[in-house]
DNA sequence: CGCAATCTTGAATCATTTCAACATAAGTGG
DNA sequence: CCACTTATGTTGAAATGATTCAAGATTGCG
């Protein structure tokens, strides 16, 4: 149920069978959420963190003019909101964009993984902290990529990041979005990522339709991004 | 010493005797680093975090073009790679703005730590948790806000974590940077910065000179920036 | 005091947005 | 299963915020 989870966990780290059982045993239930449900609201007390098995979420943010930025894509193998268990409630919404299988983790069950396994914890703060390093890359193609290399920028990042679970091959991968949605993501209107894509397109750097990434030249697209994959950590050792 | 890791720390949990000295304990070395010094270097082995005790530091990316974008400024009391205990490397370089007094903290110290103080774990855990609330937030600024709402933002920001430390009082606070320095911050050209400042300048919102903000009106530089400062965490709690 | 860094302003250019119209795809009820 | 409605995608033209380039003013430092 939980191998996505495990799957990521092993591509950076070794886990031993017992931690394996302890984080198992942590999660109280396992549930299905519909598509474009926001589960999580900014300010709320959150008593658990949600894992994500199967779908597609994003965290976001509102501005009261109604924009919106996505900081952060999440796919299987993703805490949506580890950082609760600290924070106790988010400075953010969470809300699924395709249908999703997620398991649920109370805090409490965290906290006793905090006080009987410290390599386990530091696994799961390493995760934190990962999606702190995803932050950064945004930031930067927020504040200094222009909107082609934004874009060609995530498309590379979710390659990377599908791969280890399993969800993308050379090609591509599923990605049940929309332009509207990806501009949110990538700080820009709507009409300007579909006149982006229609470059890389015309580049043969990638096509996105039928909500499908198709990769047609992965070291163009990757120059286009100015990607490097090292802010991912994908290195295996003991943290 | 450490002082102001304290202040950041009483301001939003209840610390024991007994941790703060394992803190204190926690120190190896304190020392001085002199202005415009990059200590930490992208993808370097660490085997300490630095905890600042004074100056002002931040960390930053660079493109192949050159250009820079600046993730997070940090201020006295802040630790400036305490992420690096999990991640072993950062993806990201960590520089002085000025001449910086910091502790430096071994990583075999921070285990100690997680292995016998659970609580004080996670409040470090917190604390990293917390600079990636930082980052989500100028994702928002460099996404979706302009360039003078991004750079009223920061200013409103930083009011709020130096007021924390003792660093500001109500009129403003000491701010040793250029404007090709908040240039990098905001996303924006060194010019651009000019002309906004000069917008806030005469709105009546705020002032920069002589490497001192001085805050004019608060509520209007908070509504320029559509600031809320509800992502800083500042309610006191137990973690 | 003098040089280098930083700040300031103007004018031309450029990337992105806005507004608008139309095309295509997807979803729903008869 | 089709007809209708709504959501999503596409393109063009005008407007706008930010950049670029350039020149001059001010500040800080050795």
């Amino acid at each position: 149920m939980i191998e996505p989870l495990l799957m990521k966990m092993r591509r950076r780290d070794d886990v031993s069978a017992e931690e394996e059982q302890a984080l198992r045993a942590a999660v109280s239930e396992v549930k299905d959420y519909p598509a474009d449900l926001t589960f999580v609201r900014r300010n709320q007390e959150l008593a658990h963190s949600t894992a994500l098995l199967e779908g597609l979420m994003c965290r976001y943010k509102d501005l009261r003019n109604g924009e919106r930025q996505v900081t952060e894509l999440h796919v299987p193998g993703d805490f949506a909101d580890l950082h609760s268990f600290t924070l106790k409630r988010l400075d953010h919404e969470v809300m699924t964009l395709t249908p999703c299988k997620v398991a649920l983790v109370p805090h409490e069950n965290l906290s006793r993984i905090t006080e009987q396994y410290p390599h386990l914890s530091r696994v799961l703060w390493f995760w934190t902290n990962l999606d702190a390093a995803i932050h950064r890359e945004w930031e930067v193609s927020l504040g200094r990529r222009d909107a082609v290399a934004r874009l060609a920028h995530i498309f590379c990042e979710l390659q990377v990041r599908l791969e280890i679970v399993g969800r993308a091959n050379a090609d591509g991968y599923e990605l049940p979005m929309t332009q509207t949605d990806l501009s949110e993501c990538a700080g820009i209107t709507p009409v300007h990522v579909n006149r982006s894509l229609k470059v890389l397109r015309e580049a043969g750097s990638l096509e996105f339709r039928n909500r499908r990434v198709t990769i047609l030249d992965r070291d163009k697209l990757e120059r286009a991004a100015e990607f490097d994959p090292s802010y991912l950590y994908l290195e295996r050792r003991r943290r």
